[in-house]
DNA sequence: CAGATTAGTTAGCATAGCTAACTAAATTAC
DNA sequence: GTAATTTAGTTAGCTATGCTAACTAATCTG
């Protein structure tokens, strides 16, 4: 059956996280070494993600234009460089995915002073769909939490401030 | 500019995971509601997957095909179908992503018994490259936490605990 | 043994990454 | 003040990765 031929490196792949290498989780034992508790780390957040995204597809939009959108929604208009930085992707990339925003009328584009730049801001329509995806998502992730004690919720609560120090130092 | 023409419904994106909505965080107040709680640590999970995942570029494989590999890597082998389901994607799919794999010879495929189904296997080779990239990843993370405490890396470890308890109810 | 089911592939389309090369606007140099 | 450079964004063309529909081949069922 003849593999295809690949010849290209694989480009990255920018927003799109939570990838590969998520199964080695059952091949640690439980331990406190950094090195085992980052490997529990790392799969938990790829595990939570994996379940959480399924929903992300009921808004029936793409995921880089989702994540693209939701940058304007939360984090207020952005000029399309910005944007690229904010998505880790290049220009061209971005381009095309606020084509297709724009093309949804999910974003609006206006000029500015500078000529050469544009200003991307969230449409009602689009800022409405992403809170409903935002909702939708913390929901799904809330229910689970509810299963927990209240004296665990708040432990995990407090593990979470940890977490965000970490993130900052990754 | 004019934008370009879109019709298509976006089609899921199955491993790519991480996407969308990391941008809210900021917005919401810390708090310990069920919905904050939830809130954060879905913030949580993106951002520490999103700096994690630039080492996963420097295999030089995709991510796709790097995670299906790390399924025939830590889990053992698989039918393409049982590898599909693992994946979360369609046969002709993962039809696609094991003829790259085989072609970069990190994978075998064996005939079994049942005539229709094939045998996936890691290779050597396949093996070495996916348990490199894992020790780059949980290294890049174990770096973040040494710089906690030791008292509060043993809060957040205990705290993972509880996480994944919660992740197996979402 | 004929029809139905199951496993995988092929074909064709869309989204989403990239680099290279282009246009146009703003800034800098002289 | 104009020419050269720099900066912002677009266009073109490639690859990878999703999908559905339609196909082949093998197995199972009646």
């Amino acid at each position: 059956m003849a593999p295809v031929k690949h010849k290209s490196r694989p480009a990255s792949e920018a927003f799109t996280a939570g990838t590969a290498a998520a199964h080695q989780a059952a091949l640690v034992a439980a331990g406190s070494s950094p090195m085992e508790v980052a490997d529990q780390l790392h799969s938990a957040a790829i595990h939570l993600l994996r379940r959480l995204r399924v929903r992300d597809r009921e808004s029936g939009i793409g995921p880089a234009q989702l994540s693209a959108l939701s940058v304007l929604v939360f984090s207020g208009p952005r000029s399309l460089g910005e944007l690229a930085d904010a998505e880790q992707v290049r220009p061209p990339t971005m381009s095309r995915i606020i084509a297709g925003l724009q093309c949804a009328r999910l974003i609006r584009r206006q000029a500015t002073e500078d000529g050469r730049r544009i200003r991307l801001t969230a449409t009602a329509k689009g800022t409405k769909i992403m809170w409903e995806g935002r909702k939708r998502r913390v929901e799904t992730l809330a229910r689970a939490l509810a299963s927990l004690p209240d004296a665990e919720k708040e432990r995990l609560r407090e593990a979470i401030i940890l977490l965000q120090q970490v993130i900052r130092n990754v």
